[in-house]
DNA sequence: GCGACAG
DNA sequence: ATCTTGTCGC
């Protein structure tokens, strides 16, 4: 059902395309202060969307953003990018201040492909990102350290797993320029910013898109 | 071959 | 994810 509306032959080009994607990383700053993440809320009944962004810097909320429009690409599990990618980055577009690290709802090493819309979104901004999904695409948990899973697939370590305030597993996996290294320090050292900034952003695209359902003329 | 499948 | 009421449990 999810995936009647995609022809075959788009869904073997978007993924061949997907599959060939490949850029010069930029570098993980060392200071790393400034954080966002990004969420969005779909009404699927009018095909609108919301997109919103919550930076924080220095572990306080310091800026967001939301975005508004309408989606044509529906979603098909491992073209998610195509779906959401759109909005995710023109609510990021729309922070005065760039990010250092972004943050979004979605995979990213962890992926078909290994690249999900973590890696692709943040590869298009520019902006060293990781992908935190509520559930696993693909792979198995393997026991690591105390709270702090390892995510392995066909052998290849591809991401983490933790268990949030209320005991629910998230999928942790680097995103565009950030190693497996990297993100493992980044969960150690910023977990509960990146986790603050993404309930932020989903709450706000929630209550943003409440607003835009009341009004229809303005979307 | 069949089922599962980020949001 | 969204569409949706009441209901079960800590």
């Amino acid at each position: 059902m999810q995936n009647k509306s995609i022809d075959t032959s788009e869904v073997k080009f978007f993924e061949r395309i997907q599959s060939l994607v490949n850029s010069e990383p930029v570098v993980l700053s060392k200071n790393l202060t400034r954080i966002c993440a990004v969420d969005a809320t779909y009404s699927d009944k009018d095909r609108k969307v919301v997109a919103a962004a919550a930076l924080y810097d220095n572990g306080v909320l310091s800026e967001t953003s939301v975005y508004s429009g309408r989606f044509t690409f529906p979603y098909h599990t491992g073209l998610f990018f195509l779906h959401e990618g759109p909005f995710v980055v023109a609510a990021v577009n729309k922070l005065k201040v760039k990010p250092q690290l972004a943050c979004f709802d979605a995979q990213g090493l962890a992926h078909p492909r290994s690249k999900g819309l973590a890696t692709i979104c943040g590869m298009v901004l520019e902006i060293p990102s990781i992908g935190i999904a509520k559930t696993a695409l693909i792979g198995k948990a393997l026991q690591y350290k105390d709270g702090l899973d390892k995510l392995n697939y066909k052998g290849r370590h591809v991401g983490f797993i933790t268990l949030d305030s209320a005991k629910k597993k998230l999928f942790w996996s680097p995103g565009y320029s950030i190693s497996l290294e990297q993100l493992e320090r980044t969960i150690a050292l910023h977990q509960e910013i990146c986790l603050n900034a993404s309930r932020e952003a989903h709450r706000l695209s929630k209550i943003e898109i409440l607003r835009v359902k009341t009004k229809p003329n303005l979307h």
